[in-house]
RNA sequence: UGGGGUGUCGUCCAAUGGCAGGACAUACGGCUCUGGACCGUAGGAUUGGGGUUCGAAUCCCUACACCCCAGCCA
């Protein structure tokens, strides 16, 4: 029987929620002894592309599970196709899956070190009479193949005898044949109603360079013939995969039954779909190729590297992963989930900073020419201990375009002629004048301030409505912003209009480059991957272009913006 | 059309014959030197139709909808 377990799992304490199905599996083959209590899992990348927050629930299920019942998981190069597979993506992979902070000890392998293996598990299948060396093209193979409806046709090579294929299949493997010339199939059933056991292709002829073992073999092995064996060879217990796979099993099974060998369960769930945006490997590729995007790392893409140049953490990662859950049902996350865990999990741990992205000149009037005085800041109110800094103010500073407003309406608590805020961290400021160039348009304010305001708190009791952010014209150091936004325009850009291409829907707005922007001299030394918030902005991260004297800057996410809201709606 | 799967708030996930619950999103309120964070409140769902049962999201029948499969890709 499967038991109900309601104690907190995970790094998040936060998040506890019940068993999902394929915990239920285990725990009840835990229950039944089915696999003496063993949890073995894998996580099989195909090294033919970057890692997406798809693989990352991927990932977190796998490994997560492992961890979660002292099991282990390996990692493990599904490599059986060498015309699509790239050490590039192996070395991505590796880092990826580190940086998420998983770890598969000593157990790294690729399948490609199974070649061997593989190779004689075939030969005893065709000495079992259930393989056969078949000399149809692959044209033939699939008009034989008949279809959703119509049984197929036995291939004239099906009944060959044992020894003829024994010998062709050498032959195979010795390169006497040309590539496509000829398959070795499982002989299964042409049919059965299931189009992978109508007798499925276990080896084809390939004379290609693969990636680890050279130019050693010419045939390699299918996915469907290899991947069990894969599990097998490691003593996998629960292989998970996706749901596209389930039609496979059968299959998967049938070899393993065949051969008598060590026998994992096969799992299938639903792979994450994610609102705005793509989890596609070839058309990621297709973006990358085509430069519609700065590479597989850039901080659009929904990949792991992108996300991590983008400024997303690990732990919020994670947390998503936990949060969205695992079932077999297909659905979408709205990308607004993903959102609230990074804003979540960096909230607590981003130092704060000022910076300034569209500047407004402001001068303070009755302010000393030549003063400058340090102001205290804190540096995280979530976190004490990360204690203070100091920020530089002077005479004229630059404050955001969008805090000020010559003719507010009702809801807008910022600067407006006559009217009173907090500087932050500074002194209450009072707007005295407006200058606008020749078009009308405001270049520089002129304000008065209170010194008994200074730090932020008027001796007097009395309240501002609002507090805007600000750098010291004098001190800032200039920054390039990259503004992010989602790659897509719309919730479903794969499938949200008939006879549309996917790319129609790039937001041309994904990527807004500002320079010169003004951002507090604390940030002077940042290093790349530093990861903070800009004050009433959003989080921030130091970009790897950073160099001493170019300051790049990329936005993770907004904060939450309940003006933005309010000056929507109208 | 054959086979395999899936249908629960706007979106995800739970409820394992016994009060349909949580998260995100949304709306409103409180608090605040970030219109952030935090706290509170509200609205909001069992695909349809039959049946079994004291009692059905859950079991049975039936209809419907959606997804996957006809690569020598994985």
């Amino acid at each position: 029987m499967t038991q109900r377990n309601n104690i907190q799992t995970g790094e998040n304490p936060d998040i506890s929620r019940p068993l999902n199905f394929i915990h239920q599996i285990i725990e009840d083959d835990n229950a039944s002894g089915k696999f003496n209590k063993r949890i073995h899992t894998r996580f099989p990348p195909e090294p033919n592309g970057y890692l997406h927050i798809g693989h990352a629930k991927s990932i977190c299920l796998n490994f997560g599970t492992a961890e979660k019942y002292n099991g282990l998981c390996n990692l493990r190069f599904d490599d059986t196709n060498p015309i699509k597979e790239e050490d590039e993506y192996v070395n991505s992979i590796i880092e990826d899956i580190k940086w998420l902070g998983f770890d598969w000890g000593d157990r790294l392998y690729f399948a490609s070190d199974y070649f061997d293996k593989m190779y004689e598990y075939a030969v005893d299948l065709i000495k079992k009479g259930k393989a056969y060396v078949c000399d149809l093209t692959a044209e033939e193979i699939r008009q034989t193949r008949g279809s959703l409806t119509e049984a197929g046709q036995e291939s004239p090579y099906r009944n060959r005898p044992i020894e003829e294929n024994l010998d062709l299949f050498e032959r195979m493997r010795k390169g006497e044949f040309s590539d496509g010339s000829r398959t070795l199939r499982a002989k299964i059933d042409m049919t059965s109603p299931n189009l992978n056991m109508r007798d499925p292709v276990m080896y084809r002829i390939l004379h290609a360079s693969h990636h680890r073992t050279g130019d050693k073999w010419c045939i390699y092995p299918m996915y469907d013939w290899a991947h069990g064996l894969e599990d097998s060879i490691e003593k996998i217990t629960h292989s998970i995969c996706t749901l596209e796979f389930e039609d496979h099993r059968p299959l998967y099974d049938w070899f393993l039954n065949e051969l008598g060998v060590y026998h994992p369960q096969q799992i299938e769930f639903a792979r994450l779909n994610l609102t705005y945006t793509i989890m596609s490997k070839r058309k990621l590729l297709e973006l990358v190729q085509g430069k519609y995007v700065n590479g597989w790392d850039d901080p659009r893409m929904p990949t792991i590297s992108g996300m991590r140049r983008r400024g997303y953490t690990p732990a919020a990662i994670r947390n998503f992963a936990d949060r969205i859950g695992v079932a077999k049902r297909e659905s979408t996350i709205d990308v607004a989930l993903l959102e609230f865990s990074v804003r979540e999990d960096l909230n607590k741990i981003a130092p704060r900073f000022m910076g300034v992205m569209n500047p407004l000149k402001v001068v303070i009037d009755n302010y000393p020419e030549n003063q400058a005085e340090e102001l205290e800041a804190i540096n995280n109110p979530e976190d004490e201990s990360t204690g203070i800094r100091k920020i530089p103010f002077s005479k004229v500073i630059y404050i955001e375009k969008t805090d000020f407003m010559e003719d507010p309406p009702k809801k807008f608590f910022r600067l407006a002629p006559g009217r009173e805020v907090r500087l932050r961290y500074a002194y209450f400021v009072t707007c005295t004048d407006v200058v606008k160039n020749e078009s009308g348009e405001v270049v520089e304010l002129h304000c008065t301030y209170d010194p008994a305001t200074w730090g932020g708190d008027s001796p007097d009791g009395r309240k501002v409505r609002g507090t805007i952010h600000w750098v010291s014209a004098k001190h800032a150091i200039p920054a390039k912003v990259h503004l992010y936004d989602r790659l897509f325009t719309v919730p479903n850009p794969s499938g949200d209009k008939e006879g549309c291409d996917y790319k129609e829907f790039i937001n041309s707005e994904s990527l807004k480059v500002l320079t010169n922007c003004p951002v507090e001299p604390n940030l002077s030394d940042a290093k790349p991957g530093l990861q903070f918030q800009f004050e009433r902005l959003g989080y921030f991260c130091i970009d790897p272009d950073t160099t001493n004297d170019n300051l790049v800057i990329n936005r993770t996410v907004t904060l939450r913006d309940t003006w933005a809201k309010i000056a929507n709606r109208r």
